[in-house]
DNA sequence: ACCACTGAACCGTCCAGCCGGTACAGCACA
DNA sequence: TGTGCTGTACCGGCTGGACGGTTCAGTGGT
């Protein structure tokens, strides 16, 4: 099937990012990756911003996907935000390795690429807000999130777990830990 | 003298990191910025590696004397660490647009240049714990510190300054703002 | 017959690194 | 005082390779 590519395409794009680096992805690489001919993968996007952008896009719709979830009473928000990137191969650590491989893909310059991110993490943001009372508190849970990603981003070395977890205790309470 | 046009080349590096990106990092253009030859260039720096690597160190020189400074009773760490973007031009500011220049650098594989970004987070790091005495509120501090560089990183919209201010008052508490 | 590709050739551009030169300053030796 | 040598700082052209994107003839499944 198409979209079975076009998934399979961006799966690729994601895991170049990841243990690559932006530098590394080019069209050939991808598609290599993908088990997919350079013709194949320009079928399905015609320039590298557009294959990258859909990357994006695609992030932007797991993430709406995976706060509805939280709506209902799954995960909260701000549980998920905070998680640390120690358990790996979840389902949900697919949307945090997603997350992760979309913000290495930003480069300073203006653009679809550029107004993507901002509109995902805009989201975010909105998603705490809402679930959060405080603003002050929802602030603080954002930016100690998007620093979580920042020490990913930068493969820092992990930090301690049992510290990690007495920061969403004093942040969320006793009782959002889980 | 030689370090003159050593220095200006690296703030010609920084700057073209700030705006414009590290894909548009190349040794021309970065020669031209700073009103050298790309052979000139090349004479102080052998590699593009070495260039971005002599810059990181460069930074973490000065955080060392930043830290030192706060240590004599200046501003303090946490207060540095934690100040916002919009105040633009100012001394301090300068070591502020260094960091974000060089974690601008950051392309996800390892080397020389990986090994002292890790470096110079850990010494901020290291220099939080030293001050404040809590080791979650370090962390915590430290993490949202981060997450106002990714938001710098990314070019994210600013912050609400007020709503900033809120944030350092209750990570730092009342006496610690300015 | 059409969709979803393959495979390979090809183009223009960009770029890191190399290399042969140059201008000049200081120093030594006569 | 003049001459030759040496090291520093820098210039700018060149090359070889990589990369994004195009084109196109063909292929296999449905």
């Amino acid at each position: 099937m198409s979209s079975d590519t076009r998934d399979r395409i961006l799966d690729a794009l994601e895991e170049m990012l990841l243990d690559q680096g932006l530098t590394k992805v080019t069209l050939e690489n991808v598609a290599a990756k993908a088990g997919v001919s350079k013709g194949g993968l320009l079928y399905h996007f015609n320039t590298k911003d557009a294959m990258i952008a859909a990357m994006v896009r695609r992030l932007g719709e797991r993430s709406d996907e995976q706060r509805a979830l939280a709506g209902e009473g799954g995960t909260s928000v701000a549980q998920w935000y905070l998680q640390p990137p120690a358990s790996i191969s979840d389902k949900e650590t697919a949307l945090y390795r997603s997350t992760l491989a979309v913000l290495r893909s930003v480069d300073g310059n203006p653009g679809e690429i550029h107004q993507a991110v901002t509109e995902v993490m805009r989201l975010w943001d909105e998603g705490l807000r809402a679930e959060i009372s405080d603003p002050v508190t929802a602030e603080i849970v954002r930016l100690v999130g998007d620093g979580i990603y920042l020490g990913a981003l930068l493969d820092l070395p992990p930090v301690d777990p049992d510290l990690h977890q007495r920061v969403v205790e004093r942040l969320l309470g006793p009782d959002h830990v889980k």
